[in-house]
DNA sequence: CGCTGTAGCGCG
DNA sequence: AAAGCGCGCTACAGCG
């Protein structure tokens, strides 16, 4: 099916003070306007969606796209004016970002919870408070052009990336929407086991209450309490245990006999205040945890997130991620993602040498570069964050000895930081520029009457900032990896064959009836789908780790691989 | 009392 | 006492 010139290639959403007005721009250049009844509007998208999907250009897809997916209407491609807008108005890969950077209305944290508020709220484009990106259809229209003329002379690197970033934000709120299905049951078995019973009216669990008794005891001080880092610091010290803070790795260097229980108070404290009942009653509902992502949450395109915690989830908890009866979890994670991309980015072949297969940090051991895997996932991390000191410091040069090119590149981004410039990602994500207190901290050790404290503070802030833009490059990389293999896989699944089992899963709106992301956490995803298509899908998450390879990489001959599997719970 | 800052720890 | 990047969340401390 092809595109005729009258399909439109793009349709802008916006709204006036009464409907929803679109604007349909066809590949030629012809135009109509549509104004659309409020209650009318899903179905109206659902109508003008097909399999030449226009690309829905929307102010932000946070605050949009749940009200389409509350109906039941999902879209294929979309255009987000907000997090374009910061891509853009940065990115030293455009040249005249100054229109975006006049445009202010257009940076805006993204809307929180959009699902959480009431549906007439969700019918907001803006146009009402101060919090949101503009909504009507003449800033719509101006934004959209602004972009436009922007990424109509950019490199196609810039496009991808504002597809793949637009894309991404469809996922997420496809994720948040659809949920990960949690098996509440096990939770809370799980916390009955490892914290113990919950007393009836609240409070303290038994095996807390118990640990921490043992450990008053052992400090020999019946009463003190452990949640209070002052008063737990001095009981330490009154009973000759010297440490400086109570942090955990400090404690573990410790012999005295109160240290062990008091570790394990610490972890089940831990799990008690941010992943037991409390947590389940705020985040669970009806078998599904929601999170709320938020992509390009973080400077360097990374995903955020905000409520329920779910970049942070522990990893014993996933046993309690459980697919619906019938169904099956896809769980899939990328081995090394990070040094792959730098060394996939710099053109390094021999660390894509070293990486190709299951380990790149037994790669490096083969090669005698280090000792082993231990060795060598200490120098690799510490090439990619800067590290100058200890064991890192000490095996870092091992690998710029090997790996030239790769090392260079990174050296480089430090440099540049160092330095106060910017850095960009292979796709033109560029860092933001150094900030005015930086820069008067550098300026104030360049006087002639510099004190050497000042010298020192210069010093430490720069080399601080080389670290950022060090690991910039390749943790923003290896985010639009990760979202170009999102975008495949969400392609790949629409393409997926009805399934021939259950079709509904209990908990559902009616795109749950088909095979869908559930979870994404950096490198890893979680797919839930129904039993006959696991196969498939698993295929499918394969495919578009090596369709995501070839949109950044080219012919580059490394690979991404994966650890996947098909399983009713993602746990271990 | 609410607010803000920080320590500590979970994740990649 | 973090070394060595990027986050979010909770509880406590300390303030007005």
């Amino acid at each position: 099916m092809s595109l005729s010139a009258t399909d439109p290639a793009w349709i802008l959403n916006a709204r006036n003070g009464v409907n929803y007005v679109a604007t349909l721009i066809s590949a030629d250049g012809t135009e109509r306007t549509q104004q659309i009844a409020v209650a009318d509007w899903p179905a109206w998208v659902q109508q003008h969606e097909h399999p030449n999907s226009p690309r829905w250009v929307f102010n932000d897809t946070a605050l949009v796209y749940p009200t389409l997916l509350n109906a039941g209407v999902r879209v294929a491609r979309a255009h987000d004016l907000r997090l374009c807008h910061a891509i853009l108005r940065d990115s030293a890969f455009v040249a005249g970002g100054e229109s975006l950077r006049h445009a202010t209305a257009w940076e805006v944290a993204p809307a929180a919870e959009p699902s959480e508020r009431p549906i007439e709220a969700l019918f907001d484009f803006g146009v009402q408070g101060p919090r949101h990106v503009p909504g009507d259809p003449a800033d719509v229209r101006a934004e959209f052009d602004r972009q436009r003329a922007i990424l109509d002379a950019a490199d196609g690197r810039l496009r991808l990336l504002t597809v793949a970033e637009s894309t991404g934000a469809l996922i997420a709120a496809e994720m948040r929407s659809a949920g990960l299905p949690w098996d509440v049951l096990a939770h809370e078995q799980m916390l009955a086991e490892t914290l113990g019973v919950r007393p009836p009216g609240g409070g303290t669990p038994s095996i807390m209450v118990q640990r921490a008794d043992e450990v008053r005891q052992l400090l020999g001080d019946p009463t003190v309490s452990l949640d209070s880092q002052p008063k737990l610091l001095r009981a330490l010290h009154r009973a000759g245990i010297m440490v400086e803070s109570t942090s955990k790795w400090e404690l573990e260097e410790q012999t005295h006999p109160a240290i062990e229980p008091l570790l394990e108070y610490k972890k089940l404290s831990r799990l008690y205040s941010a992943n037991a009942w409390a947590w389940l009653s705020e985040w669970v509902r009806d078998g599904r945890f929601r999170p709320v992502y938020v992509p390009g949450g973080v400077v360097t395109g990374r995903w955020a997130s905000s409520g329920g915690g779910a970049l942070q989830i522990p990893r014993a908890l996933r046993a309690a991620v459980r697919a619906a009866p019938g169904w099956r979890l896809i769980v899939a994670d990328v081995a090394q993602l990070e040094p792959r991309v730098l060394a996939a980015m710099s053109g390094d072949l021999a660390m894509a040498d070293a990486a190709r297969g299951q380990d790149l940090y037994s790669g490096l051991v083969d090669r005698g570069i280090v000792a082993t895997r231990q060795e060598a996932k200490i120098a690799v991390l510490g090439a990619m964050y800067g590290s100058t000191t200890g064991e890192a410091g000490r095996l870092v040069p091992r690998l710029r000895r090997a790996f030239p090119q790769a090392m260079a590149m990174v050296d480089d981004a430090a440099q540049t930081g160092e330095d106060g410039g910017i850095v960009s990602t292979l796709l033109g994500r560029s860092s933001p520029p150094a900030s005015d207190e930086w820069t008067a901290v550098q300026r104030a050790a360049t006087d002639a009457d510099a004190d050497s404290s000042s010298e020192q503070r210069a010093r430490r802030s720069a080399r601080d900032r080389g670290r950022f833009t060090r690991n910039f490059i390749v943790q923003g990389t290896a985010a639009e990896w990760a979202l170009a293999w999102l975008a495949e896989i969400r392609r790949g699944l629409a393409a997926l064959p009805e399934t021939t089992g259950q079709k509904t899963e209990p908990s559902g709106a009616a795109f749950q009836a088909v095979p869908h992301l559930a979870f994404f956490l950096h490198d890893e995803v979680i797919l839930h789908v129904p039993g006959d298509l696991a196969d498939a899908a698993a295929d499918v998450v394969r495919q578009a780790a090596a369709r995501a390879a070839t949109l950044l990489f080219g012919t580059f001959p490394l690979d991404f691989p994966l650890d996947l599997k098909i399983a009713e719970n993602a746990g271990k």
